[in-house]
DNA sequence: TGTCGGAGGAGA
DNA sequence: CTCCTCCGACAC
């Protein structure tokens, strides 16, 4: 047993970029020192007890109790073994600290058991609900899932790291890829890790991995309570829980013995953290897999760019799906608003044919992504909008219950009759929502049953996959929602599809709005037609826009032909990487001169030969939360060293300017 | 980032 | 004289 006090290095969850000394004095016969990988509960200034990583370990000499003047705290508690982070997951986490240009200690709790920002809320126990049970013997895989299978197992059974892109379009079958490669890891005494959006994490969805590997899976989701997530980490860290499905935190679960990563739906933004700290999962889960020697499988019918020309430069190993099983791909009209009568926002075409659909006794999905009734409360005499005190942007008038919202705050105030400026009665709803999308189909059809899924519908726990599923049992003839309803959603007698307006996407200030178009129309088309005839109308004001036809076509590589020769004189991803750095202030002059500051001296100091530093120049939404908002763009490559040194110099500016906030984004998903 | 405590203003 | 809020210092 040691009776030697021990001098730790910890790295604790605060942005201060430098690790904190503690001691360790074994009190007596059962104390187990601390390795490198532990967690540790310490105290942290008067009153504070926080969760650290233990970094390093060395013996202190009996009787120092100070370093560097400052007295020697002693730790708390050694979290169990379980929660240890071993050497693959302490790699990831230094791979990210480094990457992402963050302190350790601020990369650590991704990895702690309750995720960092969920608070344990008590739950009521959730009835499991059943779902008829597949007969893993009915499943063989087809000859083209056969190929991204064998290379998977190949990979497995040598334990050796590699990246499959399975390319497959929607309805092609990439679910029973990924359950028959994890099977194959499993029947190796290997672990696996399943991500998906949470968007994606429905009752069918997990019900379907569990009806095959029963209990050895496990999934993370929001619904959790922290002792319910403790549980599943413990699990997995004791070897119980071998598949671990979830969103993109579920990537940091210790599973052992990893052999496969799955990250579903790869091109989803929501792999990107947009809060500190600011990593991707898609690349992580790469990070994690070559450092364990684990099979990395990124699968989607719309992969993103980056993925794509990581296959063709040979990184990522290309597997097709191109047929969809049991079905064609169905026809998209392009329908054309301007050329004809728009009556409610819809199309006689659009008309016309989902009342076939009723009559048939099929189903309708529509998509419009915009909610609330009316985008904008404008007055017709005077010109003003109704904006946000707290944003500067246009409320959204919201009918049940009556009010206007700002959709980037969450501030209401009560919608008037009249002018809040001029007193005019001319005080008008512009501009529609799924809400007023709705209304206007009761009016169409008023025999059909109409469904809304959007955020406002969804906000009760339990309601998304309450309407999912009876969307899914035929309860309703119509499912109106925001991009919620393209996701993946298995949906078999839906027969038509319906975008409002096709190009809506397109005019957002960013230059992926090609790229998430594209996905978005691609997707939401995937879900017609499952099973029986499918159709797909795409109402647009811009019918000739080549990447609303390349949709319609169900052509990615026409809408890479389009796509990467834009990105590559522009010098954006995939061809250069991106970092963004984002400042708010309370004071617009003292913001923008902090951003000034900035830029001047990244000008100084990074070489313009290789980046290019854009701005620093107003959010496209000037100030949000009442936060004035400037960003600047560097465009290149940035090296580990400046990246740290940026780290630096925003840390400074911070100082030097009180009340602001500024933060590096690597990689950024959205840039404006 | 969270917490403490000191400085200084408003009100009794 | 007390309570309160705002701001800076500091954390091992």
């Amino acid at each position: 047993m040691p009776t030697e006090s021990l001098l730790l290095e910890i790295a604790l969850p605060v942005p201060l970029a430098r690790d904190f000394s503690y001691r360790f004095t074994p009190d007596g016969s059962e104390a187990v020192p601390p390795v490198v990988g532990d967690l540790v509960v310490v105290p942290f200034g008067r009153r504070r007890r926080v969760i650290g990583l233990v970094v390093s370990v060395q013996p202190l000499a009996p009787g120092v109790t100070t370093v560097d003047g400052v007295a020697l705290k002693d730790v708390a508690e050694i979290l169990d073994p379980a929660y240890r982070l071993g050497p693959v997951r302490m790699d990831v986490a230094r791979w990210m600290a480094d990457y992402y240009a963050l302190p350790l200690g601020e990369v650590a709790p991704l990895f702690h058991p309750p995720a960092p920002g969920t608070r344990a809320r008590p739950r009521r126990s959730r009835t499991e609900r059943a779902y008829p049970d597949l007969d893993p013997a009915d499943i063989r895989p087809t000859p083209q899932q056969k190929l991204p299978i064998d290379r998977a197992v190949r990979l497995l059974s040598q334990r050796e790291y590699g990246a499959i892109l399975l390319h497959g379009v929607t309805g092609s079958g990439k679910t029973e890829v990924y359950l028959a490669v994890i099977a194959a890891a499993l029947a190796r005494g290997l672990g696996a890790i399943y991500l998906l959006p949470e968007i994606a994490l429905t009752p069918q969805t997990l019900a379907r991995i569990k009806a095959r590997f029963g209990d050895e899976v496990a999934a993370i989701h929001s619904g959790l309570s922290a002792g319910e997530r403790c549980r599943v980490h413990e699990g997995a860290a004791r070897g119980e829980i071998k598949v671990v499905v979830g969103p993109r935190s579920a990537l940091f679960a210790p599973v052992r013995e990893l052999g496969v990563i799955v990250v579903d739906e790869e091109h989803d933004s929501s792999y990107k953290q947009d809060e500190k700290p600011r990593y991707h999962a898609r690349h992580v889960a790469l990070v994690r897999g070559r450092s364990c020697g684990a099979v990395v499988i990124l699968g989607s019918a719309t992969p993103d760019l980056e993925t794509v020309v990581g296959a063709r430069e040979g990184r990522f190993d290309l597997c097709s799906l191109p047929e969809r099983q049991g079905a064609g791909l169905p026809g998209v009209q392009v329908v054309d608003m301007r050329g004809t009568t728009v009556r409610e926002g819809f199309t006689d075409e659009l008309l016309t044919a989902m009342a076939s659909q009723l009559e048939a006794g099929r189903q309708s999905l529509l998509f419009y992504n915009r909610r609330g009734f009316a985008r904008v409360m404008q007055c017709s005499d005077c010109g003003e909008a109704v904006t946000c005190p707290n944003c500067d942007i246009a409320m959204t008038l919201h009918l049940r219950p009556r009010r206007l919202l700002c959709h980037y705050c969450g501030h209401t105030q009560p919608a008037g009759q009249s002018c809040p400026d001029c007193g005019s009665n001319a005080f008008l709803p512009s501009g529609g929502g799924t809400e007023k999308v709705e209304l206007n189909l009761l009016a169409q059809f008023p025999s059909a049953r109409i469904m809304r899924l959007d955020h406002d519908t969804t906000r009760r726990r339990g309601s998304y996959h309450r309407i999912l599923t009876a969307f899914a049992n035929h309860e309703a003839d119509i499912l109106v929602g925001t991009q919620m309803v393209a996701k993946g959603h298995h949906f078999p007698q839906v027969g038509l599809v319906g975008v409002l307006a096709a190009d809506d996407g397109l005019a957002m200030p960013d230059f992926r709005a090609s790229e998430r178009t594209f996905q978005l129309l691609t997707q939401v088309a995937g879900r017609a037609g499952r099973t029986g005839p499918g159709s797909v109308i795409f109402q647009t004001w811009r019918p000739e826009d080549p990447v609303i036809l390349a949709a319609a076509a169900h052509d990615p590589e026409r809408f890479l032909a389009l796509e990467l020769p834009v990105r590559e004189a522009l010098g954006y991803p995939p061809y250069r990487r991106l970092a963004r750095i984002g400042l708010l202030g309370r004071r617009m002059a003292a913001t923008r001169e902090a951003a000034e500051a900035l830029a001047e001296a990244l000008r100084a100091q990074l070489p313009s030969r290789s980046m290019q530093i854009l701005g620093p120049a107003p959010g496209v939404f000037e100030r949000l939360q009442d936060r004035y908002r400037f960003q600047i763009l560097l465009k290149g490559d940035l090296t580990r060293k400046q990246k740290s040194w940026t780290a630096q110099c925003l840390r400074e500016l911070k100082a030097a300017y009180k009340g602001l906030d500024a933060y590096l984004d690597i990689d950024p998903v959205a840039v404006f």
